[in-house]
DNA sequence: GACAAGTAAACGATCGTTCGGTAAGTTTCC
DNA sequence: GGAAACTTACCGAACGATCGTTTACTTGTC
């Protein structure tokens, strides 16, 4: 359909200037003159700027569910958990435009955005490493461990682009696999701590 | 003075909202009718918009580095870097102006802010951090576990508001000194596989 | 001819900011 | 000591710009 196309277009477009810029900051005239027609048009696709916003929020945080790899046949759990967790991690700091508008949304006030939020792009995130820890861990470990990897996720990809600036050896650099190496290694550290117990 | 109280006032209050609403949603009308002044009379405290904000961060951050534990005499490493981390983790919990400043501040795109927002929120605490991980393990292995560490603690803080929402087991219950106890006891088995190499 | 996609122009509201003025305190100077 | 000069802290009113949005009208397409 050429009407869902264009609208696509709205949205990619939105998606960029709000990831960059965040909704206040950006207007019905920005968004025109970006997309080179008259912001009246945009009430044409979209009823206001409000659900402009949210379609844009639909679109780009549904990208992360289907970014979520399947296990491989007779693939060991934990060999499944690694792949999950880089390919989250590779995800992140790939789409700029996701995980932008996702942190934007974990500083939001807005309470009615917010669960939406939740379910959009965390829930696929988290229940998918729920799933893949279960096979590896006992059950009542799950939650504890789940919300630490997460954490440690989350703080990793918002913390990346500040490290340069504040390492003193600047010969230092940070990779994506290396960071993902570490995260696990601290995983299997842990895992390796409660087969112990 | 009359003059720097009514000053402190007024960053007091502009540092509640812009936490809660973020910059571009608190108008100077905003400030001024909460404060119960002109926003013309804004301007005789504060060059502009913008000074006011970087006043009011310059205010929120500096509170970070005057909480900081101080080891105590004798105190082993070990125990000192735990108190340090359990000190973080609980003031950003317990301040939610600066936590949430900093979040904010983190998804902006305002490079100038964001220098001044790294020396001022972050510096501290990831030197204080690195000091005491130092004198832990070797020099070499610093860096690397450093990053994990704030990246967790951040990662933490940031997504503790969440936890609750995502949680499909509804009794468990997350608590400062619960997770505190988890990041270090993953510190200390990353400390020991290295004690080990 | 009907319906989608687009425009120009304007609506009232709100934005950051400025201006001219006032009332109260402080300092200066005879 | 007291008038004059100056400073500080505020106000009401307005500035031009921009905001989200609406209205009435045109264009293109099936």
């Amino acid at each position: 359909m050429r009407a869902s196309s264009k609208k696509q277009d709205i949205l990619l477009l939105a998606a960029n200037l709000f990831a960059e810029r965040g909704f206040e900051a950006v207007s019905m005239r920005d968004l025109g003159k970006a997309l080179q027609m008259t912001p009246a048009n945009l009430y044409h696709h979209f009823t206001d700027k409000e659900q402009l916003y949210r379609e844009t929020l639909v679109d780009v945080f549904s990208r992360v569910a289907q970014v979520l790899p399947k296990p491989a046949k007779e693939e060991r759990p934990q060999s499944y958990l690694e792949h999950l967790v880089s390919g989250i991690i590779a995800f992140m700091l790939r789409d700029t435009v996701f995980t932008r508008l996702m942190f934007r949304e974990l500083s939001s006030d807005n309470h009615e955005r917010t669960a939406f939020f939740v379910e959009k792009a965390l829930r696929p995130v988290y229940d998918s490493i729920a799933k893949a820890l279960s096979l590896l861990i006992r059950k009542s470990a799950v939650t504890s461990t789940l919300d630490m990897l997460v954490s440690s996720i989350i703080g990793y990809v918002n913390m990346s682009r500040f490290f340069s600036l504040l390492h003193r050896d600047a010969s230092y650099e940070t990779d994506c696999e290396a960071i993902t190496a570490r995260i696990m290694a601290g995983l299997s550290l842990h895992v390796a701590s409660l087969d112990m117990k």
